[in-house]
DNA sequence: CGGACACTTGAATTCAGTCAATTCGCGTGG
DNA sequence: CCACGCGAATTGACTGAATTCAAGTGTCCG
């Protein structure tokens, strides 16, 4: 189930070095800050595709930074399906939890080989206790969450498949894009119909007759592990017709 | 749009006496600190049925406890529908955001009559500083609704209409049973065929069909304001099977 | 080149939405 | 106390969106 290799302190990368800093949640610290950081950091690890980084009713006790690759976030239910809560990338924050002792409520899986950083409950209290500026981050961090969370829900339950493809599908974009990818170029996308369905709330079948007519009305390709654009005001306007 | 009333100072409960305290996000504070507390609350205000507490966009700038009343939270889309997010009852903190200055990302609107406090945001800086159990409070606040956030999308997104509505009215049973409510007996019930159709994801029309296959089933009576369980066990049991 | 997995397609079905017309329940004012 | 009126709830007929099942076809990777 968990493959996760630990990475040997000579192959760990340095936080201050980390190229995901620009986004993750130590991104205000300074030096100094980012040392008693590293020396706080329980361990570095490597996933392949497929490989769980916890699941629900776990108790990870650790919090994540993922520093390269993609990662989702669900939660399944008992006839068989399942809700893609997120799909995180590089510095996103995953598994915090106010009590770090508690089981999680959601899973998290790998979908593309990744580069994790993780903390341990004690470490975290003692960072936040040390650097109470990681608090505000950690303010700020749940709250995007949450605003997340609150939009998908608003348009996986009111809107109509192919209005949720494109939202989610710009949505995605936008992150990739931050993180310097040329998104008018052909994309690697390591997510398949399933796992994007999964995320909108439709079943495979649906979503690929919805991807056939965004492709046939040459707006966007998506399959295959690749994704290119080919006519990005009318993706825009249609996800943007949601709200 | 509002109507809040402002109450007078001889009118306005003591924090100390609330009644909500018990389930508010200052239930571990001590008799100095709820002094500090109360010297630091905004006003209090009383808002009637279908008053906005705030709209999407707007910035309201402070925080609210809900002392008394019923209240959703919910976006509005460009199609017309809106998705409601969560009902609040009393002790429920509304409307905290990390940067209060922000726009907030969803409306609160009274479905009761309620009696509301609010804090706003130096008030709120100023006691998360002075008293730091605060800061733990105010993230496990988060923490909660995140995962009713998370499992609200994941039902709405993957469960059929029936399980859905038994879901969501068990969820409002638990939280007034939680508040001292005889679940047992008739409840008053101020949302709306309507708003509970919202709230899970499909149209009034269709709400009105599960809840009468509910009813003829003998399980539980939702209409006109009130709500009756007529069959615990199997509202349970149908709730369960989501997850 | 072969196998696995992802994607595609069609047909039949079902669940949910739309529209429009009543009916019901409750509070108001006579 | 009763008639009235309004919003909420209900109903029927119809439409449409999305699911299911099952059988292909395509693509990638070893």
């Amino acid at each position: 189930m968990k493959h996760t290799a630990k990475l040997p302190k000579e192959l760990q990368l340095s936080c201050a070095d980390c190229s995901t800093r620009r986004h993750a949640w130590f991104k205000h610290c300074n030096t100094k800050e980012l040392n008693d950081l590293q020396e706080h950091r329980t361990a570095q690890h490597t996933l392949k595709a497929g490989d769980y980084l916890f699941m629900e009713g776990d108790t990870p006790g650790a919090a994540f930074t993922l520093q390269e690759g993609w990662v989702i976030c669900f939660k399944s239910l008992s006839n068989g399906r399942r809700q893609i809560l997120s799909v995180a990338f590089s510095g996103d924050y995953l598994g915090y939890q106010s009590d770090m002792s508690q089981p999680i409520d959601y899973s998290a899986m790998a979908v593309s080989d990744c580069r994790i950083c993780s903390f341990n409950g004690p470490s975290i209290m003692h960072l936040l206790q040390k650097q109470p500026s990681l608090i505000q981050s950690l303010l700020e961090i749940q709250q995007q969450q949450a605003i997340a969370c609150r939009t998908r829900l608003t348009y996986v339950g009111q809107a109509p498949a192919k209005q949720k493809l494109a939202y989610f599908l710009t949505n995605i974009l936008a992150k990739l894009e931050q993180r310097g990818v040329d998104i008018r170029e052909t994309i690697d996308f390591p997510l398949t119909h399933e796992d994007v369905a999964d995320a909108i709330g439709i079943t495979s079948v649906h979503m690929c007759r919805v991807a056939i007519e965004l492709r046939r009305a040459g707006i966007v390709d998506c399959r295959h592990n690749h994704i290119r654009v080919t006519d990005f005001p009318a993706l825009k306007a249609l996800a943007q017709s949601v709200f």
